[in-house]
DNA sequence: CCACAGGACGGCT
DNA sequence: AGCCGTCCTGTG
């Protein structure tokens, strides 16, 4: 089948860096091209994304209207310039962090494909967790032509489940092969049901849920909870270097104090309130590329 | 050779 | 209930 190709353009766009919102630890799909762009897999699609002065393009090829994907999958549907209003008013930290990770947006990833991302990224780096991404897409997704290159989509719980333990481990996944493996069958099988959980209403639930799957932590559960289709901006992740800045910043104590994490929490959600993800997202962008 | 990288888990006190 | 060693792999 031959897809065609589609654009699609938005003028004026002042909260929306490509930089900030693809390097600020949200996503894995996403790689810079020569000239600045980035070209992403996001569902059945290949999108390639560019910002020439104040307007941003968008070509793709796939299955979905480009539009409609682009809006939901950037959260245009949000005003971030009222989020970076809000938080700017709370203290200085804030005011210097948004200055500097100003076109960061949360984007709203597929559930299911952030919930093994992130079990993938227990213990690991950035680019490592990137190429495993790609060689499991490669091996159990979908071929997309964009540009006479072939990308991948990542696959549907149906099509990983066809991958073994050992196939997992020689695609690199380590220790993280059994879990990925046992949550692929339990979602698969729904024995958690991915549909029926977007429907939830309540926090904890949700949260609760997420923390059965084999390989989903609390800060594996914050980052799905915060970075997918769930989008729930209270989750607030916290790992080292979310733990670093609260120290320095609100906490004010030496790092090696280890202070509990449920109190590292509750000063986020005093502070910060119903936007503590959010907020999490600009300081940890700020310390960590400064 | 060892430390470390954006945690989770199980066994031990 | 909290602490701590261990887990795969790549890099410095």
């Amino acid at each position: 089948m031959k897809l065609e190709e589609k654009n699609y353009k938005i003028p004026n766009c002042n909260t929306f860096e490509l930089k900030d919102i693809f390097e600020c630890g949200q996503c894995f799909r996403w790689n810079e091209q020569i000239d600045g762009s980035y070209i992403g897999v996001v569902k059945n699609n290949v999108i390639k994304v560019k910002k020439e002065g104040q307007d941003v393009t968008f070509q793709s090829v796939g299955e979905d209207n480009l539009q409609e994907l682009v809006t939901n999958y950037f959260d245009f549907q949000t005003d971030y310039e009222k989020i970076k209003q809000t938080l700017s008013n709370i203290d200085e930290n804030m005011k210097t962090s948004i200055s500097y990770g100003k076109g960061i947006r949360i984007l709203n990833q597929d559930l299911w494909e952030t919930i093994i991302s992130f079990i993938i990224s227990a213990n690991n780096n950035i680019p490592r967790i990137k190429g495993i991404i790609e060689r499991i897409s490669k091996a159990y997704g979908k071929e997309i032509v964009f540009e006479n290159k072939s990308y991948y989509t990542f696959p549907t719980s149906s099509e990983l489940s066809k991958a073994s333990i050992a196939d997992l481990r020689s695609l690199g996944l380590g220790f993280r092969d059994v879990r990925v493996y046992e949550t692929t069958k339990m979602i698969q099988t729904k024995q958690v049901d991915l549909e029926k959980l977007k429907q939830e209403k309540d926090f904890e639930v949700v949260r609760n849920t997420l923390l059965t799957l084999p390989g989903v932590g609390p800060k594996v559960a914050d980052c799905i909870l915060l970075f997918s289709s769930l989008k729930r901006w209270e989750a607030f992740p916290i790992d080292v270097w979310v733990r670093r800045v609260m120290n320095e910043l609100y906490i004010k104590k030496p790092d090696e104090t280890k202070v509990k994490k449920e109190e590292i929490q509750k000063i986020a959600h005093e502070k910060f309130g119903p936007l503590a993800g959010i907020a999490q997202q600009y300081l940890f962008y700020w310390k960590r590329e400064a």
